[in-house]
DNA sequence: TCAAATATTTTGAACTTCAAACAATGGTAT
DNA sequence: ATACCATTGTTTGAAGTTCAAAATATTTGA
């Protein structure tokens, strides 16, 4: 139990961090001029259901004033627009341009090529208890 | 397999932030007045070998330069102290303050929490694959 | 209608980081 | 020794991220 522990502890302090630094590099191998920040921003228009500034924000968990900003430099970098929700015109929603599919793809094949490199030279095992240990984890963060 | 694989992802992609922001909240809430960044830091010092700029950039990260704004803070706030080295007058040495011992201690602390959290919620099984698995993961990213 | 609630933007400040320029020390080759 | 290059750190200027608080616009409900 000892060593689980300590494992997990590795994982959340080290790991981390680490994975951070290897997905802005991947980006810019990848000629995408954004920052890891601003795929995360696209990647949460991309997954909420109605993207307003107030769902985005909370998807992401920063401010909608931070958020705000965010959306200006990707506005002008033409990865996103505006426009008022018809029904209420309180609210701004954004869209993704083309080029920022085409980011967000290529950001997902750098994901995949990832995945598949840590299954392929680690030989993990296809294991039940691996997974859904995992699982667990995973959804316990989500809620925390 | 591919059950496996999109659990990896999620925990890469998501619950990644959520982990970062826990910290944050961890280390208002007890008092310890330093950023992540800043426990990052401490952190490196007491894990190097020999706590040079150099060394300490290197496990963390970042370029010498922004290690050094980072010190002159934490040397302002009193948790660290700088010493030349008298065998190479070029470097600089960094040692830890009792306060900043203090400020890690309740870092790991609160670390052990979440964990034990975890494991306790979770009725995490002491399995070997589960260990294996993450040490491989954790020892892949280490050396990327 | 008018006040309260909701949605967003603006502004000012703090923090983190980098790259490039600069300074000092150490090592090496002639 | 002297000259030169490499190593180690610091400073500086700029960019990016984030927040809190104040300001603006719109909607909702009494």
């Amino acid at each position: 139990m000892e060593e689980a522990r300590e494992v997990i502890n590795e994982l959340l302090v080290e790991i981390f961090h680490r994975i951070l630094a290897i997905e802005n590099e991947g980006l810019r191998q990848q000629g995408v001029s954004l920052s890891m920040s601003e795929v995360h921003v696209l990647e949460a228009i991309s997954l909420v259901e109605e993207p307003s500034m107030t769902n985005i924000a909370q998807k992401i968990g920063i401010t909608v004033g931070s958020l705000t900003t965010a959306i200006n430099t990707l506005y002008q970098k033409k990865y996103v627009t505006r426009k008022y929700d018809p029904s209420d015109r309180r609210k701004v929603l954004i869209a993704l341009e083309p080029i920022a599919l085409e980011a967000l793809q290529k950001h997902d094949d750098f994901h995949q090529r990832m995945i598949d490199a840590i299954f392929e030279d680690l030989h993990l095992a296809e294991d039940e208890v691996l997974i859904q240990s995992l699982k667990k984890v995973s959804g316990y963060f989500k809620k925390w």
